[in-house]
DNA sequence: GTCTATATTTGGATAGAC
DNA sequence: GTCTATCCAAATATAGAC
């Protein structure tokens, strides 16, 4: 197939923006648009409902998933630090396209949230690996989410090295 | 002062209700006004704008954040089970609000994040005074926002045992 | 204190020119 | 493929009756 329109990738970059900084009640069509550097008609033109514009985001996430969770399984730095890292990575195209989905998923667009699970379980398996105990596994994606909440906030992201210190005493001690 | 009619509490159980149910978008001074079985004349009698609802409803969370922290402080469980238990109460009104006014502050009124700090501040305080180690309390609040993130999506609660045996491994094992 | 209009603005969507 | 113009519905807010 040939190659999407940029403009379709500008609105899309747009509407990801305005969702993560200024809510969903600000992801209007005329603020993506404005955003976009294009009209309203003519972001009409490339999504032709606001249904098709959240779809459109929920599918671009997917395909960032997919390319995450493998960059994740091949870090050297390992899952954990990974995932833990780059959950208050504010900057980063995959991080901004989550939170923008979860902000839908909260709101009008609650099927959004199958992406996000999707997500969820990935990273969940891909720790599991890494670190043996499903229990540690578990609260590790549970303190990304945590970190993930305060980004979504606009609070300061926590010490990278405090936390990979507590996850490697879990590791490290039997269970009682 | 005399206590506050009725109706004003009615009308914030309501607008509570939408945003935590339905998100920020949903929440229209006709759809709380519908819930709270008032018109949207009599709400804007209690509160004269959005703006106004939108204080009432901080005001009222930071009145349960005090109550809360001392039934944390009091609570026979500790405050670290006491906290992680009911990050995932979906039925107490402490709890409610907070994901209400996070709903806020993520979106058109970032001036609600204050009253949420504070809520943070005060549950990071009475945690490291229970667990002792600084790093330990931090990752436990990081846990509850964990929890609250996945709430606020719909999703399961984590088991509560699960986590508190793995902070106790925390506590009890001693930094390199 | 609470209601029923009603004014004003904004958001989503269509039609048709270029 | 992108724009302008326009329609319709929904959202905030006001005025004034009860």
């Amino acid at each position: 197939m040939p190659p999407p329109p940029a403009a379709r990738a500008k609105v899309l970059a747009a509407f990801t923006e305005i969702l993560v900084t200024t809510g969903e009640r600000a992801a209007t069509l005329d603020a993506v648009a404005d955003r976009a550097g294009v009209s309203k008609g003519g972001l009409l033109y490339h999504f032709g409902s606001k249904d098709a514009l959240v779809d459109g985001l929920v599918e671009h996430l997917t395909e960032l998933i997919t390319a995450d969770v493998a960059t994740m399984r091949a870090a050297p730095e390992g899952p954990v630090a990974y995932l833990l890292r780059t959950s208050s990575d504010v900057d980063a195209e995959f991080d901004r396209s989550y939170l923008a989905v979860a902000e839908l998923a909260r709101g009008a667009y609650p099927h959004a949230r199958g992406a996000l699970d999707t997500a969820e379980r990935a990273w969940t398996d891909a720790v599991t690996e890494a670190v043996g105990d499903p229990a540690v596994a578990r609260a590790v994606v549970l303190l990304s989410d945590g970190i993930y909440h305060r980004t979504s906030l606009g609070a300061a992201p926590p010490e990278l090295d405090e936390l990979l210190e507590l996850v490697r005493r879990l590791g490290s001690t039997p269970a009682a």
